[in-house]
DNA sequence: ATATGGTACCTCTGCGTGTT
DNA sequence: AACACGCAGAGGTACCATAT
């Protein structure tokens, strides 16, 4: 082998080539950017043959187009192409190695892998072999060394030193250490092979490196249980292992059951906890409404209250200019608007106030206002303390004068009856709802706004 | 017929990713 | 974080196709 110092040199600092690598495996190695050309054949000044003529190669153009080999069956060797420097073709495997088999060995004894190999030659213009290529040439050129090497001993042209001597030993120790690790690896390996071959044979075993393990050691040893079919008492042992079945099989059936009893423990815990969440919600609501039953009634109790007043003050001014008459004993109703006294039960359906009337023994025939008329009337014939004991009786205020109670009698038999206190209430509820819903939305559009940042 | 470059196939290793 | 798993890259070897 020819002297391979200088590429310490060539390849040192000056001459970036990636780290040699330490294991195989995956890595990522450096995309080579090179000119490609296509693969051609020329023989040389020396009459060696090479790709390319050696020509220098630095872009696609400047080559010859020549094909390499002879019109092959599939063709496909005249179209190959390589990254930079010269095609390989064959060349002989020489102990007086070139400076490219040189390169070679020193490059893959100092660890470079083969593709790094590879982009080296073709960046510096050098053969361009396969990557598969790299390790087949290595071991052939080493080869050759060696048995050059064997001849000349043999003819003791050359001889062992004694540093070679020490190195042999050593060498030795390390490969001896090495066989037993690659040994022992095997060994591990053995039940491993040996459950594997077992499915071979017999397609349907299941049994494991370790339960061959165990089986091997058993049989070996005679602790292992004899096999039913050839066991003395074959019906004792089938009985043994029903009953071991049987009970395994009791076994797994107890845990599921356990496992369902949880599920369904668990479930019914959640439906408890939801029933209870809902009958929460429910009584909140029902909390709600009834509050806003209370508000409604006070609203309206405040606004009777209101009107009871103005309805005192119109009879007053009534009165005072009416003064010296009687109030009109029957129908005569004031066509003017401004004249007439709004009474409650004016919102009361005709139905409801002909059965107020009868229900009073007042004549209940004619027109609704009518009706309204000599209900006030027969109220207004009421001494005030018969007016007082009827507004305690009906849960009334008892102060005012003898119109504030005649109102409040009168508003409480309007809403006595169904229709106009549905209606009052249902509006009021309405603007709650109303305000309650515009609550919900901003709360809503709050949330989602909060959500979104 | 032999030598050589290249290929097919196998094994090993490291990395990325999903699961526990 | 630890582990399992699949994928892809790398090297080794037997073999094939072809040049000599």
């Amino acid at each position: 082998m020819s002297d391979f110092l200088h590429f310490y040199d060539e390849y040192d600092d000056e001459r970036p080539i990636a780290e040699p690598v330490e294991n195989r495996g995956r890595r990522k190695n450096p995309a080579v950017d090179l000119p490609v050309i296509l693969r051609t054949r020329n023989d040389d000044e020396n009459g060696e043959v090479h790709g390319n003529n050696g020509v220098e190669t630095d872009s696609a153009i400047d080559f010859t187009f020549m094909s390499v080999y002879q019109e092959g069956a599939n063709g496909k060797r005249q179209l190959m192409r390589v990254q930079g420097g010269r095609a390989a073709a064959p060349k002989a495997i020489n102990t007086q190695a070139d400076d490219d088999d040189a390169m070679l060995v020193w490059m893959k004894n100092m660890g470079y892998s083969d593709k790094q190999v590879v982009d080296a030659f073709a960046r510096d213009g050098r053969t361009v072999y396969s990557t598969t290529s790299i390790t087949g040439r290595y071991t052939r050129v080493l080869r050759a060394q060696e048995n050059e090497y064997d001849e000349l001993l043999e003819r003791e042209l050359v001889e062992w030193t004694a540093e070679d001597d020490e190195e042999l030993m050593k060498a030795y120790q390390k490969v001896n250490e090495e066989i037993y690790a690659a040994f022992k690896r095997i060994r591990d390996k053995r039940f491993r092979m040996v459950a594997t071959a077992m499915r071979k044979e017999v397609p349907t075993s299941k049994y494991s490196a370790k339960a061959c393990y165990d089986r091997y050691n058993g049989l070996v040893n005679g602790t292992a249980c004899i096999p039913v079919d050839v066991h003395d008492e074959p019906e004792r042992v089938k009985t043994e292992r029903d009953a071991r079945v049987a009970a395994a099989e009791n076994e797994r059936r107890k845990n599921l059951a356990l496992e369902a009893a949880a599920i369904k423990k668990q479930e019914a815990q959640e439906a408890t906890a939801k029933r209870l969440k809902e009958m929460r919600t429910v009584k909140a609501m029902d909390r709600k409404e009834e509050r806003l039953k209370k508000e409604t009634e006070m609203r309206l109790n405040k606004a009777a209250e209101a009107k009871a007043a103005m309805f005192a003050h119109h009879i007053k001014v009534r009165a005072a200019r009416d003064k010296g008459k009687q109030v009109a004993a029957d129908d005569e109703i004031g066509s003017d608007d401004d004249e007439r006294v709004i009474d409650p039960r004016e919102d009361m359906s005709v139905e409801d106030l002909r059965h107020l009337c009868k229900k009073k023994g007042i004549n209940n025939r004619g027109k609704k206002l009518q009706m309204v008329n000599r209900l006030y009337v027969s109220d207004e014939r009421m001494t005030i303390p018969a007016l007082k004991a009827r507004c305690r009786e009906i849960g009334r205020p008892t102060g005012g004068t003898k119109d504030m109670l005649l109102y409040r009698i009168a508003d409480h038999e309007a809403r006595s009856y169904s229709k106009p206190i549905e209606k009052r209430r249902k509006k009021a509820l309405s603007k709650a709802e109303k305000a309650q819903a515009q609550e919900d939305q901003e709360l809503h559009d709050m949330f989602h706004k909060i959500n979104a940042i």
